[in-house]
DNA sequence: AAAAAGCATTGATTTGGATCAAGGTTCTTT
DNA sequence: AAAGAACCTTGATCCAAATCAATGCTTTTT
């Protein structure tokens, strides 16, 4: 039940068998069915959930009522929105569940006692927002720097799992493109 | 000399004297002069350089030869190509001084010894990433959230003393908008 | 002190993507 | 199996920002 996370754990830091039993002591599993939330925007973020199975999306919803996807959550994923994890404020994003999804929990008490008694908890945390960290500088940078076409060929080529199993409007969504205009991209491709 | 790091790193993880007289055997100082570059695109990024005083720029360069500015900064900030420092693939930034500046500079050697054997700069490490991953969502999500007037407010009422410090034309780097565009936003903006 | 480089502004024009609108599929739900 | 959502595409029009171009103002350099 926790075995992608235990996967990434260990590929990240190796971890003794009874350092993985204290660890399981602290997460708890949950199941959601396509369109359910995690979290809705104004409620305070409890969690982090590790993706297991399934997908998610966390989007922000602008004054127009435009939607705007900050992330998507496939296996292997952490998703949440972490100010407000962190901070107690209230969340800019919502999470909703795209598929029926197997979530690893950690709550906030969770993670502060984890992070406090165990290093190498600490170590996967730091390893883990670094790289989306890193994701993320990628992605601004190709926002600034690239023509709508070459982003979405990027996005194709860089995450071929979410281009099959996400709408194409989500992927405009991403991308910060109405569907009409991404629609046209493809095209445009395609032609050539 | 290394005032401002010790400040900072004491104010998110208390350190005795000996840790700070430990820490400081690894850090070195270095000063550049406004217009030297700390780094170059295609270089491998060898430093995290934190900033005692004075500005830098990171920045890319597209293929149009246009500047995008990633990151400024400012005295109490960090500035790396992190991706290149970590990887040790070419750096992709340009980190240029906007002003006679000084820097504590951490090499890689360091960086991953301290990392090793100081569970407080680990921790150090990982709220720094985590605050600056949080600064760049933030960003990311005002970039396809909101108006190019309401970017422009965000950034300055954020970062009033960026704006009071850099040329109007890197600000629109920043934002993504040329100096033209730029420049008629603010005529816009004062004749409210 | 003069020359040059860098910077901000303003105007005219172009353009890439948004918006508005309608049609046809394909998936869900009942 | 039928009804209804959700989704993708295509066309027409509009608009915000980019581009091109010129001028004057500062700051740097010599």
């Amino acid at each position: 039940m926790y075995y992608l996370f235990f996967q990434h754990l260990n590929s990240k830091v190796q971890l003794t068998e009874e350092e993985q039993a204290q660890i399981k002591t602290y997460l708890t599993f949950k199941k959601l069915r396509k369109k359910q939330y995690l979290l809705q925007e104004g409620d305070v973020c409890k969690v982090i959930a590790f993706v297991e199975k399934g997908a998610l999306r966390a989007f922000s919803v602008d004054d127009n009522s435009n939607e705007h996807i900050i992330q998507f959550g496939l296996e292997g994923w952490t998703i949440s929105d972490l100010y407000s994890f962190l901070t107690g404020e209230p969340a800019t994003y919502n999470i909703e569940a795209l598929e029926d999804s197997e979530l690893v929990i950690i709550s906030k008490s969770a993670h502060e006692e984890l992070l406090q008694t165990m290093p190498k908890y600490e170590t996967f945390t730091r390893l883990n927002i670094t790289g989306a960290y890193l994701a993320m500088q990628r992605r601004l940078t190709s926002t600034n720097s690239s023509s709508v076409e070459e982003r979405y060929q990027d996005f194709i080529s860089l995450y071929p799992h979410i281009a099959q199993r996400v709408p194409q409007h989500m992927i405009a969504s991403y991308l910060g493109l109405t569907p009409e205009t991404l629609s046209r991209i493809r095209k445009r491709i395609s032609s050539k």
